[in-house]
DNA sequence: GTCCCTTTGAAGGCC
DNA sequence: GGCCTTCAAAGGGAC
């Protein structure tokens, strides 16, 4: 279980991540980020129509409460100090929108031990899962676990929000039932289920495949207690060490029955629900067969593609075939390129060892279903605004935590590939792909300041400061305004300003 | 089918 | 050291 360096001296940058929020006009627009998440929600919305964020200001009062205190202490500290209070309120304050939901084994103390002496959850145990999976039957059925939840699920952890993100603070039922009535949202989906392991599901869930219910997630029985425990698939290796049982692992029950985006609400399998870097220690080599025998072929990543150890390791990822064979056809024109080809058919096969995930991406694994639940918002662009939003308005402590398992994440990766380098992935090592981006496009020098701001309402500082305008201004002048960009023609933040709806 | 968009952070290269 | 670029995830949208 990692620990917030609680005393060690092993700190890979977690503190000095701990970067203040960015200056200038930042103060201001932390106050609109520290303004509710769900506002965003309705904010990035609104605004992928320009929305206003003028109306923000109104509620500075209440923003104000909820901004993290100011950090006088030592973050080392708060820090401790912060799993030392949440390990006070453990049970008293699971329901009041815990600090670390998407790390529950981590952040929720009882978790870290979710079992008790005699192998039977702890009462917070089931309780959290419970509230994490509604269908989780943590109890074998067991009527009152049942009730429980229902009592639990009450005071809503957080604000459930509705298919146009309007808030309704202590209607969960209604507002769930809401979201089923809305036929973007997965009837079966919970907006606040979001499997716990998203973030440590790192890499793509690209090998789980929809459909019928794996047989190993029959629920097996704990043969000392005689408790049914959840499924834990044989071949996850657990690289933050659980408790017995595997808490942390228990894929939903119904999780093929969910899905979401094309993909499961709880991707379960070994691609799909697992930790970021198996260990060597518990993977054996019938993992392949294993992986043949559950999913379709080209789901089955190729011998290649296996970790010395033998694990097909999440951060491994072989180019696709399609790519290699268009390729061999061309080189078959001509014997030199032939062999060329054949060259990068070669190089193409060698396993795509992925960079770690940093820590905001380990944030948006965990809270872009939520997000997308909340929102019914899909294109990932608007959503990873709004994300990069909530990001900001994380306190330190928060944000810590995912700091915290993106240097573990980067600490593992080191260990299991000591000779790769970021740049093996990047367009000529790696042929596997693509991409050339946006910078190419900014060739252009009015795209660039248009790019910086890619969605005025979300990027721009408030209405009321002119600082952005002036850069437009000063390029060009009052009476080329014509070429100003977007955001800073006066025309559109007039547009932003008087707009508030879709 | 491929790339772009959008976010933040990490890492590597260049000056 | 500062700056720039690329990649990591994700999925709709554009081409």
């Amino acid at each position: 279980m990692p620990q917030l360096n609680g005393g060690g001296g092993d700190d890979l940058g977690a503190n000095d991540e701990m970067i203040s929020f960015k200056d200038e006009g930042e103060q201001e627009e932390k106050i609109s980020e520290n303004s509710s998440a769900e506002r965003d929600l309705a904010d990035v919305k609104s605004s992928l129509v320009n929305e206003s964020e003028t109306n923000q200001n109104s509620s500075s009062d209440s923003e104000a409460e909820r901004r993290p205190p100011p950090r006088s202490e030592s973050f080392r500290d708060k820090t401790r100090e912060s799993l030392e209070e949440a390990a006070k309120r453990q049970d008293g304050g699971l329901f009041k929108s815990p600090p670390y939901p998407g790390y529950p084994f981590i952040m929720i103390p009882d978790l870290t031990s979710p079992y008790l002496p005699n192998g039977s959850l702890s009462p917070t145990a089931r309780t959290y899962l419970q509230m994490k999976w509604p269908l989780l039957d943590v109890q074998a059925g067991s009527l009152q676990s049942r009730q429980a939840l229902k009592d639990a699920r009450s005071p809503s952890p957080a604000h459930i929000v509705g298919p146009f993100c309007l808030e309704f603070p202590g209607q969960t039922d209604l507002s769930l039932h809401q979201l089923q009535l809305s036929n973007k949202v997965p009837v079966v989906q919970h907006p606040h289920h979001v499997h716990p392991l998203t973030p440590l599901i790192t890499y793509s869930n690209e090998h789980f495949t929809p459909g019928n219910p794996p047989p190993h997630l029959q629920a097996d029985v704990d043969p000392k207690t005689g408790i049914p425990r959840p499924p834990h698939p044989p071949d996850i290796s657990p690289y933050y060490p659980l408790s017995p049982g595997t808490v942390g692992q228990i894929p939903h029950p119904l999780g093929w029955l969910v899905p979401q985006q094309g993909q499961p609400v709880y991707p379960i399998t070994t691609g799909g629900f697992r930790h970021p870097y198996p260990t060597a220690l518990t993977v054996n080599a019938s993992m392949s067969s294993l992986l043949s025998s559950r999913f379709p072929p080209h789901m089955v990543p190729p011998h290649h593609s296996l970790h010395t150890t033998g694990i097909p390791h999440p951060a491994i990822v072989t180019p696709n075939v399609k790519q290699e064979s268009s390729h061999s056809d061309i080189g078959s024109l001509n014997s030199s390129k032939h062999q060329d080809a054949k060259k990068e058919e070669e190089k193409k096969k060698q396993p795509h060892i992925k960079k770690p995930l940093n820590a905001f991406m380990l944030y948006m694994k965990e809270m872009r279903a939520k997000v997308v639940a909340e929102c019914t918002l899909k294109e990932s662009a608007a959503i990873n605004q709004i994300l990069g939003r909530r990001w900001h308005a994380l306190s330190r402590e928060e944000q810590a935590k995912y700091y915290e398992l993106a240097r573990k994440e980067r600490q593992l990766h080191m260990q299991l590939y000591p000779g790769w380098s970021a740049r093996d992935n990047y367009a000529g090592n790696y042929q596997g792909k693509k991409k050339k981006r946006k910078r190419e496009k900014q060739a252009g020098e009015g795209n660039e300041h248009r790019e910086y701001f890619p969605n005025p309402c979300l990027s721009l500082p408030p209405i009321t400061d002119l600082s952005a305008p002036k850069k437009c201004r000063a390029r060009f002048g009052l009476d080329q305004q014509n070429n100003w960009c977007g955001p800073c023609s006066p025309n559109l933040l007039s547009f932003c300003s008087n707009t508030s709806s879709l």
